[in-house]
DNA sequence: CCGCACGATAACACGTGTGTTATCGCCGGA
DNA sequence: TCCGGCGATAACACACGTGTTATCGTGCGG
């Protein structure tokens, strides 16, 4: 075993102050939350049903619902979906202690 | 490999005009290729084994070597958690035709 | 009242990214 | 030469996001 494999004491600590494990679950849900949005308004501005907005994404209906409840996080390959989908695009910032959808 | 192994920028030119799958295949690849690359760095400018850094990171030894052989496009999940090991941002755009990791 | 579009939800299969253990070959120092 | 860490890879289990079908309730127009 090495001291560069050892965590340093400031390490240790960073680790039980920000409760890393409670903020990842909030910023998740948050960008989930966020994507939604962006689908919804879309929708809302083009004035398509969610049958004919998944049409247009070669998806189902439930998928769009899903989508909109913003209960999980969307894979990068489904934001590339939905950016060539609605002709949109998506920015993404990932930084130490958030994970942001940028306007 | 060899440069001769590699494809001609002509045939990846015609791989975009006939089949769209492959350039989104080619986009998958090309940002696991740099969230490697940004992996690979940071190990060499801080000189750590990859088990050090995957201590830093709550993981194991071949969990950073398959990140560094980007095989795989990574989750939003573990660029949360690069992000935060690390101490370093992930800005990513994606757009009707690409995905892209920015400086 | 009836029918139909709309949106939400449940249930299930499936792909893929991830976590982990166990090795393997390689190379550098004792 | 032997032994240590290092990095790659295989093999497996598992989590999670996604695709799909089948409904169910609601509300509106006929």
């Amino acid at each position: 075993m090495k001291l560069s494999e050892l965590k340093s004491a400031a390490e240790v600590h960073d680790e039980v102050l920000t409760s890393p494990e409670a903020k990842a679950e909030r910023d998740r849900t948050a960008f989930a939350h966020d994507v939604a949005l962006r689908v919804i308004s879309y929708r809302a501005t083009h004035q398509l049903s969610q049958s004919a907005l998944a049409r247009q994404l070669g998806m189902k209906q439930p998928a769009i619902a899903r989508l909109e409840a913003g209960d999980h996080e969307p894979s990068l390959s489904t934001l590339s979906r939905l950016a060539r989908g609605l002709n949109i695009d998506f920015h993404v910032d990932v930084t130490p202690n958030s994970l942001e959808l940028r306007a």
